[in-house]
DNA sequence: CGGATGTTTCGGTCAGGATCGAACTATGAA
DNA sequence: TTCATAGTTCGATCCTGACCGAAACATCCG
């Protein structure tokens, strides 16, 4: 038997459609119930109990009981990861369910990926980040430095009650359809609410996609310029 | 149906063990022939023949004839993406065929990420590199500065003979060991097969591990300091 | 040209896993 | 307490795909 990391198991829990399905309606970063999950993979509630059992066996989501609910999310970050890259790679083949439409670009344009800002969007705020020396990329990774712990308190995120938790404040995180960083992390979360809460971006229906207002897109581009 | 990337097909592509090593040695990045990957699969060459076809069918890998051998190597820089993404998290989730070992501790400080060096030497490079001004972050992504032409010139590399290719020269991949970028693209593989050449590294068989000599080491640190 | 080597195709076997309806369990509401 | 809802378990069915030996094809060497 060859020895080292046995990616066959994780790929064969990722490799039913239907629990591609499950694991990719969690990619939007929500917990949802397991009804709510068989009715997006397709299958009857017997089936995607047994399949949720399986991924949760997996280590690729976690469940929480609330009441009657049992509601599901991806297990964390390097679950998204794995996702993300897998959905780059199919994106690149042509390996598609449908046609290449608007919903592509929408969600090349600016998307959830996992629980932070993906897409054009989501590089253009790292790489304005990095580049004004908010962001520093050192020995220990990917780090606020303090002028960026100014700015990001003058958005309304204090890096200061956020640097307590165990998860790392920021995160590179390699996105599919720019095949660059964006940001991740704990920072990355905070940033994203942030963005829902002052309504500069919305999320939509159904969709990972999330669609910037008229003056959220402003406002985005004057905090994080391109140039 | 829904819409969107496939990545029930691909993962199930790698979700088969017989697969899932064939592809894992090519991760070592040398071209392999149908005879040499059937028995590193361990699998009958029929067997190995059938499974060769659909990964390439799937993009996953590249044939190229030459007499009677036909040779197999990954199809690109985005399938070792995916693999290093999935073997990162198998990792993580103590997916591993064999008992936690020696061989992981190896893999973790040096080794071959499909074309361009990974762990902890890889993520030293990159780091140093990034943090001395050679590379840079902007808006289309990793680029070489001056400064970095130089330097990389100095120790035998030409960024301007590298320049001309179609692959991205600099490209940043996420190492599942480290969390954090390593360098790959037209320079990471240039600097690796620099390594190569000048012995500060040399491959171990069977492996993806790479093993630094003692003068390889000393002249690596040089190269590359951690401050 | 014949033999050897490497690879592919074919046909058959077998096992594993996805599926769902029925029945059951757990929780909440009337 | 009873009924409704959400989720799980069980058993049966069916289908898919991995496997290999044999045969065939392609290439190289003596």
């Amino acid at each position: 038997m060859k020895e080292g990391p046995d990616i066959a198991h994780v790929a064969a829990l990722i490799g039913d459609p239907a629990r591609a399905n499950i694991l990719t309606a969690l990619m939007a970063g929500k917990a949802l119930t397991a009804s709510e999950l068989a009715e997006e993979a397709g299958i009857a509630m017997p089936t995607a109990s047994g399949h949720l059992r399986k991924l949760e066996e997996g280590g690729l989501v976690v469940a929480r009981k609330q009441g009657r609910h049992k509601y599901f999310a991806l297990a964390g970050a390097q679950a998204g990861d794995v996702l993300e890259a897998l959905m780059g790679f199919a994106v690149a083949q042509g390996h598609l369910r449908t046609r290449t439409g608007p919903r592509d670009a929408a969600l090349r344009a600016a998307r959830v990926c996992y629980n932070h800002l993906a897409g054009q969007a989501g590089v253009q705020m790292y790489d304005s980040l990095v580049r004004r020396g908010y962001l520093q990329i050192g020995e220990d990774g990917l780090s606020v430095t303090e002028a960026g712990g100014i700015f990001v308190a003058d958005l309304g995120v204090s890096v200061h009650e956020l640097a307590g938790r165990r998860a790392p404040l920021c995160r590179e995180c390699l996105d599919w359809s720019e095949r660059r960083s964006h940001l991740a992390g704990v920072l990355g979360r905070a940033l994203f609410d942030l963005l829902l809460e002052k309504r500069w971006v919305d999320r939509e229906a159904g969709s990972r996609a999330v669609r910037f207002s008229k003056a959220g897109r402003v406002a985005f581009d004057a905090a994080f310029p391109t140039n």
